[in-house]
DNA sequence: AAAATCTATTGTATTATGTCAATAATATAC
DNA sequence: GTATATTATTGACATAATACAATAGATTTT
């Protein structure tokens, strides 16, 4: 493969993961993988200031992860991109068991 | 699962991706996924001064995915971490395909 | 159209990250 | 021990990312 485009998916990938790697965000993309909810449900299950939350959507938006519809005064957004599906399927997979025992609790 | 314990995986995951979110770090994750190699080939190879491949392999080294091992005045690196093999390969995959061809060419 | 509700954006301060030259550290050969 | 080769670390600088309060925008209800 050419050096040239080679280099271009390297970053196109970095910059998704880049998106992906932020705990809020993760959280975001696991709750809507489970189900589609609106903003105000967000920010009540992370108890997180509304602007912050509404910055991450607005980055996994512009991304193209995710997508808002507006019913009425409130947006529901889900997931429109299957990629990060499996992703974070993959990465999140056994992270009931053993992961964090020997560790320190801080 | 309880809400502290998944806060620090979410984190703990995060830290993870954030290691992996960079295009030089994933291309020299995918060149040691293919060979272990030492430090002076991945300089030649991307074309970058050492101590930026340097800083990025301490990077690597100190979140566990990658060691390093001494052969006299050189050092052999090889992926520690299997997670990061089929995290990797996930992303990776299709990689040649037509990811990119609707896209503007910059 | 005023009030209420939900969401997005902006401004600002803080912190983190990336690059690279210069220098240090480690190991071999002479 | 001096020179050479390979790798790591440090310091300086520039750029990017984050959080959150304040404010703006959009929609419904009255």
């Amino acid at each position: 493969m050419d050096q040239l485009l080679k280099k271009r998916i390297l970053t196109k990938k970095s910059e998704l993961l880049k998106i992906i790697a932020h705990p809020m965000r993760l959280c975001i993309l696991s709750c809507l993988i489970d189900e589609s909810c609106n903003v105000t449900h967000l920010v009540e299950k992370m108890n997180t200031p509304q602007s912050t939350i509404s910055q991450h959507l607005s980055k996994l938006r512009m991304a193209g992860l995710i997508v808002g519809e507006r019913k009425g005064v409130e947006i529901t957004y889900s997931i429109s991109n299957t990629e990060i599906i499996s992703l974070i399927g993959l990465l999140l997979q056994d992270s009931e068991e053993v992961n964090l025992i020997s560790e320190n609790i801080n």
